[in-house]
DNA sequence: TGTACATCAGTGAACGCGCGTTCACTGATGTAC
DNA sequence: TGTACATCAGTGAACGCGCGTTCACTGATGTAC
């Protein structure tokens, strides 16, 4: 069993109650908001403030800086992930394989979509070398990369998926193609790709990638 | 024959001198410096200034913000695509694919490594719809997008790659692939995926989707 | 059911630093004769 | 070859705003009896 998440508690350390979480919350909400709108360069405490109709000092009650609210937001939103992993961890046989490549494309520009200015923003501070965004970063992406790549070990054994190709090395080329063009798949408009024009390819390389067949 | 490239100028559009290029120089050089230690929500136009040993009145006689620099650096890193454009274009024939896919794996991750910090920046104002970095950013990419498209489109019209398969989807994917890992190939250290392993790797899924061939 | 008190949550207002930005000036370099 | 003047390049110093941050306080909610 999972042990209960621990309690919420302010800057001081003192537990939330519940009219103090629903605050919480719309800062956070405020902040992803923001987000959308402004450049990560430009997001300021009185804005989130301001957004929510409260004072500074009120952000400072729950939060340290704006860095803080962002890494509770990557949080939140990298915890959507496992539904993806078990996505990958069945069955690839026959007609499956395909539909399930498909499945997977679909659910992670989705996801992107729905989280693209936090996600954006979590990948900059963890190429920036940020410890913390990288460690969100990792327990999001590393059970998709390793699940993966246990697939791809797997037809390599079998010998269907070459030997020159490193499992996870190839789960990571996967997994960049995904979060790289969930990222700007709208600009791929420019060059006349359709959403579904990219998903399909996308879902036949990655089958391919992954089963070694086509 | 190119046209004469416009000669510097500084703010108030006066002709730049020998001296005044230097400086010019120098404040770039110092900014993709800093880049690779700071945040760039932390780049501040004090300490660029003071990293040439200069006053920050001195970089407003070239530059209007923080922006702008780092918009021209991100255009001179752009300027470097036309090589692995033209590697592209050669013939993918037989053994001749797959080294040439490996060059172009490597010369990215070799450009990235080059240049990481600002193109970093540069996807991420991008991303943001920067309409200005967008334009730098298409401009690089999108003869690299177009020329593997090529390619791949005559594979596929000779039958070696399947119909659903979006020639310009699946050359942006490969894109993805190659600027998402030389992105971030560092970490995959923790996969235990070494850097070759990651050029080879990738080559081969490049080569196969370029060429439809194994 | 009402009153007193404790705790929880939010905030007005201010402080002060850091930074962006500018201006009037100085010093360096080039050029005419 | 030396001097005077023009232009180029750089900067000291200041101004002021915006923002982060805090503190002492008020108002809201909960609880005991």
């Amino acid at each position: 069993m999972a042990p209960p998440r621990s309690p919420l508690v302010d800057q001081s350390g003192r537990v939330l109650g519940p009219r103090a979480r629903g605050t919480r919350l719309r800062l956070l909400d405020a902040t992803a908001e923001l987000l959308e709108k402004v450049k990560v360069r430009d997001l300021r405490v009185v804005d989130i403030a301001r957004a929510v109709e409260t004072s500074p000092a009120t952000f400072y009650q729950y939060f340290k800086d704006v860095e803080e609210v962002v890494l509770r937001l990557a949080e939140q939103a990298s915890d959507e992930m496992p539904a993806v992993v078990e996505e990958i961890e069945g069955s690839w046989r026959d007609a499956q394989g395909l539909a399930r490549a498909r499945r997977i494309v679909d659910a992670f520009i989705r996801h992107w979509d729905r989280h693209q200015a936090v996600l954006r923003v979590r990948n900059l501070a963890s190429d920036e070398g940020d410890r913390r965004f990288r460690a969100v970063r990792r327990k999001a992406l590393s059970p998709v990369i390793e699940a993966l790549a246990r697939q791809i070990e797997a037809a390599r054994e079998a010998g269907r998926v070459r030997g020159e190709i490193h499992p996870h090395a190839a789960a990571a080329a996967m997994a960049a193609i995904l979060e790289r063009l969930a990222a700007y798949h709208q600009e791929l408009g420019a060059f006349g790709v359709t959403r579904d024009q990219l998903v399909e390819t996308s879902a036949h390389i990655l089958h391919r990638t992954v089963t070694g067949r086509d």
